[in-house]
DNA sequence: CAGAATCTTAACCAAAAGGTTAAACCGTTT
DNA sequence: AAACGGTTTAACCTTTTGGTTAAGATTCTG
């Protein structure tokens, strides 16, 4: 009858997914998700055992679709800086069309290292060697300073992702508006590279 | 006879501190707040009316003691690029000895954004007027390289916090035991700050 | 089309969690 | 020592919440 219409497991996947973003683990609750899903909440036991089986579920997908987008680029051939240049878009891009994502993510996390530590990364180990090595290159080549390729990407991982969580208080502080902030975020998308470049830069 | 004796409501306040950072506003539990306080269930109603009323306590505490770290040393007259190196390194031991509180902070302001927008903020708005023309002045010296002072905010920030939310990140995808990124966080209270340096630099 | 498998619902259940009550405890005052 | 006020407790209450059950639809299949 209706091939687009989505199946009631794929709805009740995006309204899991949304719930658990918006109110975190502890805070989602099946009723609404359920409601949110236009289904019964007997539905939802039906499809998804219990809470926690969905909620792992939830935090798989959200850490599969978050991860690579990072290693995925940073494995590549690129030079270094157009490397940076690149991973700053992509990640701008995508963590401000998926604002919660960050915030759900460094929560379940935080709350659930071991987890972590094993299923989300054994499958889907990074590869840092070769964004390590290429660090060292440079910096043999004396193309940049003497830089730990560790640092380096927690300076660059932090400037891309945390403005988003802090997004209420930098607004706040900062007195900018919904529309200011977004204009704000827009403009690190080529502030942020050149930040990092001429931070690293011989 | 014991003057060194915490009162009741300072127990309960530090358990009740103690149980939300750990588990997060909805997660934490009446309950256990009370066993860690070492009281019974009945007296924290008692004392503070409900959970409601404990947590909006709380909230106040945290974010009190950790906005103000940031705007007391931005408004000093220090040098811009000593202040650069006294926010790292007072942020970066704070936070150190409060790893818990990035996190709650960034969830409550985030899942209540309008409530930190007035009641937190407006009792302790942040004079960054002061730290504005800092930057701008230092721009129309030709010290730095045209700098907005938001955007030099954001990135500081971020380097200092973030690092810590993505701790169990970090350290698996970089393969840090505890020890090696505690060695990472304090290799950072000399490295972001010159890093920052150097990005504006002239 | 019959029956089997899948899907969906309303009603119900048990445990957890926040909150209340009434009585007991204890130091101070009279 | 009796009365009093703040403090503390055990027991209880109510609502919320995750989860189940049994029965009714709907779709698939021989």
């Amino acid at each position: 009858m209706d091939p687009q219409k989505r199946s009631t497991e794929e709805l009740i996947l995006e309204a899991a997914q949304a719930v658990f973003l918006e109110k975190g683990l502890a805070g989602a609750r099946m009723q609404e998700i359920a409601d949110r899903a236009g289904i019964n909440k007997a539905l939802l036991h039906y499809y998804f055992r219990s809470k926690e089986k969905l909620s792992a579920l939830i935090i798989d997908r959200a850490i599969g679709v978050l991860l690579p987008r990072v290693t995925a680029i940073l494995e590549t051939d690129l030079d270094l800086f157009d490397k940076i240049r690149q991973v700053v878009d992509h990640y701008l891009t995508f963590v401000s069309r998926n604002s919660f994502l960050p915030l759900f993510i460094v929560n379940e996390v935080n709350r659930n290292p071991q987890f972590f530590f094993q299923s989300a990364l054994q499958k889907e180990k990074p590869h840092l060697d070769h964004f390590r090595r290429q660090v060292e290159e440079a910096v043999a080549q004396g193309r940049i300073r003497p830089t730990s390729s560790a640092q380096l990407l927690m300076n660059l991982m932090s400037m891309l992702i945390f403005p988003f969580l802090g997004k209420p208080i930098f607004q706040a502080a900062l007195g900018l508006s919904e529309a200011e902030f977004q204009q704000a975020m827009e403009h690190r998308r080529t502030e942020v590279a050149e930040f990092v470049i001429r931070a690293i830069q011989a």
